[in-house]
DNA sequence: ACCGAATGAGACATCATTGTCTCATTGGTT
DNA sequence: AACCAATGAGACAATGATGTCTCATTCGGT
């Protein structure tokens, strides 16, 4: 009478082949199963027992970046001390899942039935919210809509993971390129 | 005897297709030929007539975008005056193209065919040279390095651009709300 | 009004991908 | 050693998109 606790082993981790799915599919949205499933180091079997098919594969990807921005955005507090320094935090938070998140921004298709769209747009309106916060206390610029500022910070994430997967940036330099140049901007600025 | 110069009236505006095409395909990159076809008010018979198939239309596409992007450029008169006003220029001269563009900086997918590879990285270069320039004049700050600017400039033009397509952000705006956040940034500054 | 080019509508075979299945093999557990 | 779960390899039909074709219609110029 096994009082087995079903460690339930699987072998597979699905963390990482998610993540391997995500660098691909952000990089070609129609990659076939069988090549996700040989970048993951699994046959297509394997990768159709963990994943009901393609639209499940999507679908858990979307979930799972949008816990993890969930997380990092939990993580980073966003409410207390100024605006600036919480934007500094979310973007370190973020910085680790950038390249879940990059496929997120990129792959728009399925934003359209609800459900997750749903669950995008609370992260959505956080986020704005914070931009919102910035302009009101007078840290950020109010000439700028908070949300072209929410559009843009999605834009320089996937910018950045883009350019980390391909090599132009350090994994290193990325937090830092992320936030210095949101904040700051490209001008060389005399107060610093 | 006809000596007609075979004007070729065409009817289907080739521009227009692609310009349709690229704003579907930006969204999706898996969109069908007869959705294109249909959202460029054209059959998808016509269609076919005009790109031999996907992969034609697909290359005409890029082809496109690296062509408009390049007059941008010649327009901006990357070289001419500080680098700071010439950034202005190009961004302007390429608001008007930034959906195309939005296209080929997400279709990562083809750029592993030299031929076009070839071309993007000469209008890669130009812009690399225009924040080492900004950089070395002192205009721009050089603790983020040229290549990562560049990659920042593509995130922001595609977020842009998709940011106006989803209507989030004014398309008069886009011109302003770009240069101003690449140049300035998120803050508020008080020399201004 | 005429004529030819361009188009729209639809049929059709082809192809790639998908999802499901079976069977043999592996690997860890008892 | 025996066992069971997980996996890999491959076959298979179903599906959807693609590319090509034909034929009727529309449009512009003569």
């Amino acid at each position: 009478m096994s009082h087995s606790v079903n460690l339930c082993l699987m072998a597979v981790d699905r963390q990482h082949v998610l993540k391997q799915a995500a660098a691909l599919l952000t990089r070609r949205a129609t990659t076939p199963m069988d090549e996700i499933a040989r970048a993951a180091g699994i046959s297509r079997a394997t990768l159709h027992r963990h994943f009901a098919g393609r639209d499940a594969l999507i679908r858990a990807l979307e979930d799972l970046g949008i816990e993890q921005f969930t997380q990092a955005m939990d993580a980073a507090r966003l409410d207390e001390g100024n605006a600036a320094d919480a934007l500094r935090r979310l973007i370190a938070e973020a910085e680790p899942v950038a390249g879940v998140l990059a496929f997120l921004f990129t792959e728009n298709q399925l934003f359209e039935s609800g459900e997750i769209n749903a669950g995008w747009a609370l992260l959505d309106d956080r986020i704005t919210a914070l931009f919102r916060r910035g302009q009101e206390q007078g840290d950020f610029r109010i000439d700028l809509s908070s949300a072209w500022l929410t559009e843009a910070f999605y834009g320089l994430i996937g910018a950045g993971a883009w350019a980390v997967h391909e090599g132009r940036v350090a994994r290193n330099d990325l937090n830092h390129s992320i936030a210095e140049l949101l904040l700051g901007g490209i001008r060389r600025s005399m107060e610093k």
